[in-house]
DNA sequence: GCCAACGTTGGC
DNA sequence: GCCAACGTTGGC
C-alpha cells in the first residue's frame, strides 16, 4: 500500500468536483515522472489532494479504485492515467505554507519538486500529514 | 503578472 | 548524446 499526493487546479477540476461525482478518471498528466508514479500506483492506494492555484493547500483524500491504462485524453497512446474515488475531505487543509514550516516534511516531494504533480508521499510523511489535518 | 526552475525539443 | 533554446509550471 502506497500513499501519494496528486495535484489538480481546482479551476479544473477540484476536490469538489470529485465530491460530486464520487468516481473520476485522472488523467490529463503530460510529465513522464508523474507518468511513471501513475504506474506504479496500485487498487488501494490513497492520495491526498492538493489546490495548486488559490490557496495552495492539501484539501482531501481519493482512493484508488483502477491501476493505470491508456489516457482517454491522448491520441498517442503513451500516456497513462488511473481511476480514483472521494474518500474524505480534510477537517483543516494542510497549506503549503504549513508544510514548509515542518522540518519532518522537508523532504516531500510537493517541496523539493514542485512540479511534480503526482508524487509518493512516506508512511511517514502521511501520517504526519494526517495528524495536521486532525483526520484519520 | 513576473520570474525562476524545471522539462522537452531539436540541431549539431 | 550533448547542449542551447524554448515552453511550461508554480510560487510569490
Amino acid at each position: 500500500m502506497s500513499f501519494w499526493i496528486i495535484k489538480t487546479e481546482p479551476n479544473t477540476y477540484s476536490l469538489e468536483d470529485l465530491e460530486r461525482d464520487q468516481t473520476t478518471c485522472w488523467d490529463g498528466v503530460r510529465n513522464y515522472q508523474a507518468r511513471n508514479n501513475l504506474r506504479l500506483m496500485k487498487v488501494h492506494d490513497l492520495a491526498m489532494v492538493y489546490h495548486s492555484v488559490g490557496p495552495k493547500e492539501l484539501v482531501g483524500i481519493a482512493q484508488v479504485t483502477k491501476s493505470a491504462y491508456a489516457d482517454p485524453t491522448d491520441k498517442t497512446g503513451s500516456w497513462s492515467a488511473v481511476d480514483v474515488k472521494f474518500k474524505k475531505r480534510l477537517i483543516k487543509p494542510v497549506t503549503l505554507a504549513q508544510i514548509k514550516a515542518t522540518p519532518r516534511l522537508k523532504d516531500l516531494k510537493l517541496v523539493t519538486q514542485s512540479r511534480l504533480s503526482v508524487a509518493l508521499v512516506s508512511e511517514a510523511q502521511w501520517s504526519i500529514l494526517l495528524a495536521m489535518a486532525e483526520t484519520n
